[in-house]
DNA sequence: CTCCGCTGTGTACGCTGTACACCGTAGCGA
DNA sequence: TCGCTACGGTGTACAGCGTACACAGCGGAG
């Protein structure tokens, strides 16, 4: 009984799938992936590594989970408006999933075993495309695109790696310290007059890559036309 | 005596960077990333483990050259043509690049210490936009949108698996299987549709959304006219 | 009251990266 | 020719990883 209560005044209550899920996101969030170990999870809920398989299949299960939770968050493309500016407001919602959950990009498409939440997310962009009268085809080609940029966005920003509030320039001034600056110089122009200039922020960049791909798939979307309801031409 | 013959035999000279280099490279391209561990490449040298750190500084280092070897690989954009089928040309380097190193992806962009071949290659294309007349603005806007689309291509394509030769169709039906059809009738109809149609490959989608890409910044940076050999308007 | 099943534990194994002390040899200066 | 040094390869060891397996304690059903 003192055990007992002990334990239960450590842990509030007893295990679940979802305290470890959410112990899990807390960990990834501030400690990065790397910290997620069944060992570090375990203790940090005060109990056995060994106690975290009754609840997870596995560390593969776990981190599927998590993936899902973010698709979670990210939910559903909301009602109102044209295609685009659902799209739009789609592509921004992932980003500031990614941003909040760094962990996460390259996992996001990477499952074998999507949940629900991912699913339901794909179902739901598909069928606002179609809905917006997109060809199955088209709307594939309009789904990779978005898709492939968004990811990708996430994916080079969080490496090359200007980390969040470094200081960009320093960062890029000691990645090229160790070379020759003579060998390199439509580079050390760009970091110079640009990123190391004030006001700089790498981020600001996604917003004009999106609103290109967007207004490109319009004009081949309705080509001409303001107002898009029909079945068009793929390609 | 007998001993160093035998050696000699077995492991064709004395290890080197290079060697090592190179049996990283074959490992991580036969059997994925996580084949190649210190312990599994020195006994594909046959030798100690602990020779490899002789070479390499270690497991980081050794990955840092790895990617450096895979830019190397691409090259840099060459030299003849417009900037719009030379940044094409690019891109279709940097995607069979992927294509033959999948670890790579996810790592090009993600290395804090980038290589030599790293930096020439960056430095190469944005001197092709920069000749090309793009503003050092619109450079960074071009480079940001493609290598976002790039690499996030390579990322989905990895990932949302469909692994290579594996039948496509079989597999996403495999992922809907333990959910009830009927959530996700849009998901259902685009894999039944499209996905498991007989001739559909998912790589195919890549060049849509390049040229996709590269017109619309054809279109911003040179409107109307056809050939392009002053700075323009950033935005 | 007894028993079963669920949840948490302890131990153990094989794997990882790599620190450290060691040793044989090749190549050098004398 | 001798002796030394420096370098490349080795063996051992440690901490940390995921997780298989046998076990224990408790709550609820019969």
């Amino acid at each position: 009984m003192a055990t007992r209560a002990i334990h239960e005044a450590e842990s509030r209550g007893r295990l679940s799938r979802e305290r470890v899920l959410d112990a899990a996101m807390t960990k990834a969030d501030t400690a990065g992936l790397e910290a997620v170990t069944m060992r570090q999870l375990a203790e940090s809920l005060h109990v056995a590594p060994m106690a975290l398989y009754r609840h997870v299949a596995n560390k593969d299960d776990l981190v599927d989970a998590m993936v899902d939770v973010v698709f979670g968050e990210i939910g559903v493309p909301s009602g109102g408006g044209d295609w685009k500016s659902a799209m739009r407001r789609r592509a921004i919602a992932v980003r500031d999933a990614l941003a909040r959950h760094r962990w996460a990009i390259g996992l996001m498409e990477s499952r074998r075993t999507p949940g629900p939440a991912n699913l339901r997310h794909h179902d739901a962009v598909i069928g606002r495309l179609r809905a917006a009268g997109f060809s199955i085809a088209m709307a594939a080609h309009a789904y990779s695109a978005l898709d492939s940029y968004i990811y990708g966005f996430a994916l080079t920003k969080l490496n090359l790696p200007f980390g969040a509030s470094d200081d960009v320039g320093d960062v890029a001034e000691q990645m090229l310290r160790p070379f020759p600056i003579k060998d390199y110089p439509n580079l050390v122009e760009f970091i110079s007059e640009h990123v190391m200039q004030p006001g700089y922020e790498y981020g600001d960049e996604f917003e004009y890559g999106l609103d290109l791909i967007l207004d490109a798939l319009d004009q081949t979307v309705a080509p001409g036309s303001e107002t898009s309801s029909d079945r068009l031409p793929e390609r």
